[in-house]
DNA sequence: GCTATAATGTTAGAAAGCTGTCAATTTATG
DNA sequence: CATAAATTGACAGCTTTCTAACATTATAGC
């Protein structure tokens, strides 16, 4: 599990640890050899097919030989041409967008080795990722579902359930009759004895450790009870049991691998479901906020 | 260039050739077994991540044997793995794989009047903010006394009680003795009482909607009990009660506001603990895991 | 509960990919 | 045009990836 130690790349002269690819290909054109430089522009001209190639392949393709390949690979700081590839998985690059600046910035002040860079570059690609699936048709039908359902159950069972028990809190603030289905009685018989149409639920579970999440699954999809999973690549079962699947890219950097994504994953779908909702859900805050201060003695501003 | 041979697929039962791999996945998940069946969810799930993979990596991380991959895909049709991969290239080869450029294309959508681009964009930058807190030394001295004091309390009201929920939750995977400071009991005797220098206070704490914070807060203080306060750019009190104060950043799009922000840094604060412990933790995550299963009859893979 | 069959893992060896050494070629420089 | 330096390719050996044969485990039928 927490083995990974690629922050530290092998780079001899020390230098740039931070670019990106394509910023390294770019600079290293200035300076290149003849036949450095037709594979450069090669890659640079197709990033997208590079991690279809190998060695040999791309050797072939621009003319030169296999070692040179490596040879070039080496004089951008990777150790192989596969390092330069798994850089290019996650790397965000060095675009100018809205926080550009800000984000180089934060970069070139942790040269050596910082495992927050690495991290801060795979949570955004995370979260690029995540705000994709927002597009999709089957989020669009979940957050219809959990904005009309009568009933909406949430649930989640290990490291998981904090993520159940915080999705349903602050669901409730949106939108009545949300719970958190609760191993406590032994039974799901509040969720699975629910009259027919009148309830979802929202599960979210993640590999390893508990399969209660399988078992609920397939007890709900016997009841007809939609289900809205959201889980990580894991999952061998979510095909068949869910309505909706939403995966979480699994990253191996963090201990907690994909329950930072999944937050912000449940974060979006609460944020979609108030937009779905509309603004009546400011006046029901209130309430709800103005009965939390007659009963605790405090008020808001 | 012209070498490529995809129409002649060796498939034994002469069965559909021109079938996308998406198309095949799905497909074979009917009929498949139970290991390839997670195979087929996988590469389902990853699709995007599939050229950077090779068997090997696959297998483990799918948790089957190399030979079942290899295996896998000659029941869908292609010879070998690189197969698979060459055919993944010609269907959606030209879609950008590069994370920086699908975080470009979604910026566009921004231009088009896209709510959730924009969002996106906000998110990314409020993630840049959160990792530079991390860097600070009251960070740090946050992160240790979370590691190594006796006792944690985790407290939060109203929006934010499911944060300190959460976030109590899956810091007692990592260590033992963290508590929910519950406002059940109608003061905070638990933690107010707690013998001097053995306990911490993280409070969770964002404007409008609950004081309570603050009266805990002046309490916890008077106790010398130290608090880490997570809040947004409102509070006003933070500075003369907390020892550390993190302001998450604020930002109007999003229904929630801060609270997705939060999520973040909280995540964050678990990882660096969680670093700071050491990998005992992987022992500790286990036993827990393993206690759990006993009483629900289930245990992990 | 036993046997036959299918599914999966294990091991070992073949194939492909990568790098180091050294020789051939090109380029730079006088 | 000659020579030195740099660049590149060819080949060999090492590593990784993949496959084929066999062993083991799970499943189904009786």
């Amino acid at each position: 599990m927490l083995e990974s130690c690629q922050f530290m790349k092998q780079d001899a002269k020390g230098k740039e640890m931070t670019e990106s690819v394509r910023a390294r290909l770019s600079d290293s054109l200035v300076t290149a050899t003849n036949a450095e430089k037709a594979i450069a522009n090669y890659m640079l001209a197709n990033l997208n097919g590079l991690p279809f190639e190998t060695s040999a392949t791309l050797a072939a393709k621009v003319g030169v030989s296999e070692p040179t390949v490596g040879r070039f690979c080496r004089s951008l700081g990777y150790a192989r041409f596969k390092d330069l590839k798994a850089d290019l998985r996650d790397n965000i690059g060095d675009r100018p967008w809205l926080v550009g600046d800000r984000l180089k910035e934060f970069r070139e002040r942790n040269l050596e080795g910082d495992m927050l860079a690495r991290s801060l570059d795979l949570e955004i690609a995370a979260l690029v990722r995540i705000y994709e699936i927002a597009h999709t048709k089957e989020w669009k039908r979940a957050v219809k579902r959990l904005a009309t359902m009568p009933k909406v159950f949430a649930a989640g069972f290990q490291t998981e359930r904090g993520m159940a028990q915080y999705f349903a809190n602050q669901l409730q603030y949106l939108r009545p009759d949300v719970s958190l289905a609760d191993v406590a009685g032994g039974n799901f018989h509040e969720i699975l004895m629910a009259p027919p149409k009148s309830a979802c639920l929202v599960l979210f579970e993640a590999r390893r450790y508990s399969q209660l999440a399988l078992s609920l699954a397939r007890e709900a999809r016997k009841a007809k009870i939609p289900i809205t999973l959201i889980t990580d690549a894991f999952c061998d079962w979510g095909h068949d049991l869910a309505d909706e699947m939403f995966v979480v890219p699994t990253e191996f950097d963090m201990f907690w691998e994909s329950t930072a994504q999944m937050a912000s994953l449940g974060n979006l779908l609460l944020n979609s479901i108030f937009n779905e909702l509309g603004v009546s859900v400011e006046k029901r805050m209130n309430n709800v906020s103005e009965l939390h201060g007659r009963f605790t003695g405090y008020v808001g501003e």
